[in-house]
DNA sequence: TACAGTTGGGTCAACGCTGACGTGATCGTC
DNA sequence: GACGATCACGTCAGCGTTGACCCAACTGTA
């Protein structure tokens, strides 16, 4: 019943442990006779290494720490899908947490990280803990963090590259002869390069770019921000969501108030969640792609892991795809 | 920079590393002066128990293993999340594996997850590969299974209450006085609960029961099961889809056809996932709660881990939630 | 033949922690 | 005031592995 170890597989195999380790580690030096009767003893008593008895002298895990925010936020599961996929090739593991975005439960998360020996962990921080991060990454903590910027040298990032995803949707309203646009943005401001890239592109094109709107992130928060651009600048005549939440929260408030999309108020989201195209009509929207940038991630963790060297950061490209809502 | 150990804390309190131990693991014995210095030593040095260390002769992790087949499911995040809450709570950490339905690298994680030294493992297994499970339940690994009948007698099982939702689905298209009623069914034969219910339902009715297409549980499948069912069958004036996604399918192939839903043929899908109420006509299904199976499943993991006993399985009841697609 | 180099192993300690057990001091009791 | 119980710690070994080092037998070479 109790699981067998390097010393059972030792004594059927009539060697030293030193020696199963060796051909369990595939290092070199031993005949070939005595290495498949090693393995064959392997096989023969269900041997499988003990990973924390490994690690304890090792120093190394083969684990990365994924924190996200929400699981339920459809830009996850790409994005794990790429880390998944990314650490399997890479022969690592995937612990996974999130934070609902609560920065004293992100902190119990990275502690309970570190004390589990992670190697790396990559992370959707928690908006204005960029400090705590600096901390943890003086304290030896590989960090990674995704769609932010680095808080401190010695920490890696990787992003979509979202100002120019933001500033690709504002140009193809105004090419679409737009002259009114307004943006629907988020409270909690991680917007910073969206509206950043709407408000330079506007302005390069000598229009009003302060028609913006904030709210939370959601159906509700969209429904909200666009009743309230709207009631206060009923012009408008298009606009650019912070996400294709908002932008659906959005279409249903035009919709609902006998608005018609495109054609009283056009719509462009960012984002491309795969609901995208199954709503009516089909959003028009910037797409990411969550699985590359997963998978640069999981790049930069292992190297960041092994050399200790910080990758530089890298901006995933963006792609506008336009379908009826503008 | 190297991280500091029980002695580091022992030795900056002026005590027995064992005496430390004692602290960080609430045991009683010592004197409440001394737990508060060794307390401010801890805080002090910064100092992390090393997981790998202590499980390595506690024999016991506090991390599960999750497994599922695809993260972009969309039945995967609030399992997810249920699982996670629930974990957090029992102060368990969890470590995430997708299958993409692949029976060699179901084998391959599960293998690693027991180096891995996981006290239980949750896991939504691959079609076919129950007596792999039943031989790692029996060679000592905890497993719980989720949507699926336990292989073994000493493996735990938790589902939502499928027979009796597709049972409801069906009961409440005769309901609405369909007499002509298909069913769009997974080939990956899953759905025996589904489709049993479906034909139980139909007999008891005096009905038709053969009206079925099966295909892949895909957009595409919903497409192409509902064309071929309503081309071989066109009285058909309903039909229960195996999940939401097929459903949604068949809705873009009706209204693709020029056929109005549910005017001329109604749907039920199943599972509930967000999408389904955004989407144009909103679709009538049978909501699952995914949480509250996640949450099960982790109550049962860790009894299972820690008793040994395994706990009855469990079946979460399900609700009929009446849209317009009906 | 003598000697250096290589091949195929083995020995031992240490990684950080906790279970089992030991011990000296204090306390209560009759 | 003698003695058992309790308190507040300390000692030690061992969990399963690997790094550092050792060694005996063989191989080739001068």
């Amino acid at each position: 019943m109790k699981k067998p170890t390097l010393h059972d597989v030792a004594t059927a195999a009539g060697v030293s442990t030193r020696t199963v380790s060796r051909v369990v580690n595939g290092e070199s030096g031993m005949s070939e006779a005595t290495r498949e009767r090693i393995r064959a003893a392997i096989k023969d008593v269900g041997y499988l290494p003990n990973l924390a008895a490994r690690s304890l002298v090792t120093r190394k895990t083969k684990t990365i720490g994924l924190v996200v925010g929400e699981l339920t936020d459809p830009f996850f599961p790409e994005l794990a899908d790429g880390v998944m996929r990314a650490a399997r090739r890479r022969d690592h593991t995937i612990l996974l947490s999130a934070t609902s975005d609560d920065a004293n439960l992100q902190t119990e998360i990275l502690e309970r990280m570190a004390s589990q020996g992670v190697d790396a962990v990559i992370i959707f921080p928690v908006f204005g803990t960029e400090p705590i991060l600096r901390d943890l990454a003086e304290g030896g903590l590989a960090i990674v963090v995704v769609d932010a910027e680095a808080p401190a040298p010695t920490i890696a990032s990787v992003a979509s590259d979202i100002r120019a995803g933001a500033a690709l949707a504002t140009a193809h309203l105004l090419e679409r002869g737009h002259r009114r646009v307004g943006m629907l943005s988020n409270v909690r401001s991680h917007s910073r390069w969206r509206e950043g890239a709407f408000v330079s592109t506007l302005e390069a094109a000598g229009l009003d770019s302060s028609l913006i709107a904030r709210a939370a992130p959601t159906l509700e928060g969209g429904r909200r921000a666009a009743d309230e651009l709207i009631s206060k600048h009923p012009s408008t005549t298009a606009v650019f969501a912070y996400n294709d939440v908002m932008a659906i929260g959005a279409l249903q408030y035009l919709q609902g108030s006998g608005r018609i999309v495109p054609g009283d108020v056009a719509v462009v989201g960012f984002d491309d969640i795969p609901m995208t195209e199954l709503i009516t009509p089909p959003l028009s929207t910037v797409r990411l792609d969550r699985e590359r940038v997963g998978v640069e991630a999981v790049r930069m963790a292992v190297a960041l892991a092994s050399d200790g060297a910080v990758p530089d950061p890298v901006a995933i490209p963006v792609e506008l795809v336009v379908r009826h809502t503008t």
